[in-house]
DNA sequence: TTAAAGAGGACTAAAATGGTCCCCAATAAA
DNA sequence: TTTATTGGGGACCATTTTAGTCCTCTTTAA
C-alpha cells in the first residue's frame, strides 16, 4: 500500500498540534493528551524529531519540546525522513550493495527518477499546509489550499 | 525509509524484461531465469499482476504471460497497485473507519494533497521509461530519460 | 492420454513495527 | 542543596507484515 509508518503519521499530528503555536513549548505528556496517542509513544516519536532537528527540546521543570524552524519551513519530507531514514522506494537508492539482486537488474538507473518525484513532492508540503483546516467542501471533504501538478519532459538538457 | 515491498521491485524488473519483446509469451520459470529471482517467487508476482490484469496469462504447454497493455500504457503505480493494492500514504486515504485517531485528527483532510501528488508521479513513469538503458553518465550514473517538475500552486480554481 | 504450463491458496520463517518500560541526565524552583 | 519535573537513550517484547515455498487443481497443446 506504499503506506508511511504509523509513528510518522503520528509524528505530523503532533506537529500540527505545535505548529498552532509555533514558538510555545509542549510537554510530552501534554501532546499525547491533545493527540489522543500514548504518552511513551509521543515521546519515542518526538525524540526522533529532535535527532532530526526538527524540533527541539528543553530538559528540567518547565521544558519540552518546540519547532525548530517555523511551520512554513518545516517540509513533510523532513519528518518522514525523521522517522524512516532517508527516503528512497527501492534497497538501491540508499545504498546497491545492499540489493544482491543489482548485478543482474537492469532498471535501477531509472528509479532515480520516481525517487525524486516522490521527493519534490513531500518536500514540497509543508507543516503549515498541514496544520490548516480547509473549508469543508460540500462532499464533506476538505478542499486542498495546495495542489502539485506534473510536468513529465524528455530528455532534459541538465 | 518509504520503501516499495520486495515483490513489487521483483514484479518492475519482470516486467521489464518482459517489456523488450512486448508481444511475447514467457514462461514463468523462463523470467525467473533471466532474472535471477527464485520460480515459486516470480510465479507469486505474475499471479497477482494477472488479478490486476497488467499481465495476460495462457495455460497449458507453451502457455505463459504476456503484457496486457503496451509498456508505455503500463504505469509504475499500476504495478506497485497490482502487488500492494490503492496507493494511500494514511490508512484513511483507503477508508476513514481504520483510523481510530481519526476523530481527532486534524491533519486527515491535507494528505490527500500529497496522495495525489505521489500517486501523479508513479503514474507518470511507464513501463516503457524503466526497461530502457540510458547513456552512462561520466560519473557513472544513468541520465535519466524523463524528468518530472512540480509546480505547486495555491487555492486551484477547481 | 500425457505433459506443460498457470491458479489458488495454505503454510512458515524471518523481519519490521509499534508500543512499553526502565534508568540516567539536566535543570528550575523550593 | 534538595527535590521534582522534564527529556535522552536504549532495551525489550508482542504483534503484524513480508517473503518465500509448496501442494493440489485446472487448462490445454501435442
Ligand atoms: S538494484 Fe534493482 S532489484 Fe535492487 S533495489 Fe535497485 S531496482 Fe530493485
Ligand atoms: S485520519 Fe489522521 S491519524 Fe488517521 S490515518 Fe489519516 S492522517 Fe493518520
Amino acid at each position: 500500500m506504499l503506506r508511511i509508518s504509523k509513528l510518522s503519521d503520528y509524528a505530523i499530528i503532533i506537529l500540527g498540534h505545535m505548529a498552532k503555536a509555533p514558538s510555545q513549548t509542549f510537554a510530552a505528556n501534554d501532546l499525547a493528551g491533545s493527540a489522543g496517542i500514548g504518552g511513551p509513544t509521543v515521546s519515542k516519536v518526538l525524540k526522533a524529531l529532535v535527532k532530526a532537528h526538527v524540533v527541539r527540546s528543553t530538559r528540567g521543570p518547565k521544558g519540552g519540546y518546540q519547532l525548530a524552524q517555523t511551520p512554513e519551513k518545516t517540509s513533510i519530507a523532513s519528518i518522514i525522513a525523521a522517522l524512516e531514514g532517508p527516503i528512497a522506494l527501492t534497497e538501491c537508492s540508499i545504498d546497491l550493495s545492499h540489493c544482491e539482486q543489482a548485478s543482474s537488474c537492469n532498471v535501477r538507473g531509472n528509479w532515480s527518477v520516481i525517487n525524486r518525484a516522490i521527493h519534490a513532492a513531500l518536500e514540497a508540503v509543508t507543516l503549515a499546509d498541514m496544520a490548516i483546516t480547509p473549508p469543508m467542501g460540500s462532499d464533506g471533504f476538505h478542499i486542498p489550499v495546495k495542489d502539485i501538478t506534473f510536468q513529465p519532459r524528455r530528455n532534459p538538457e541538465q
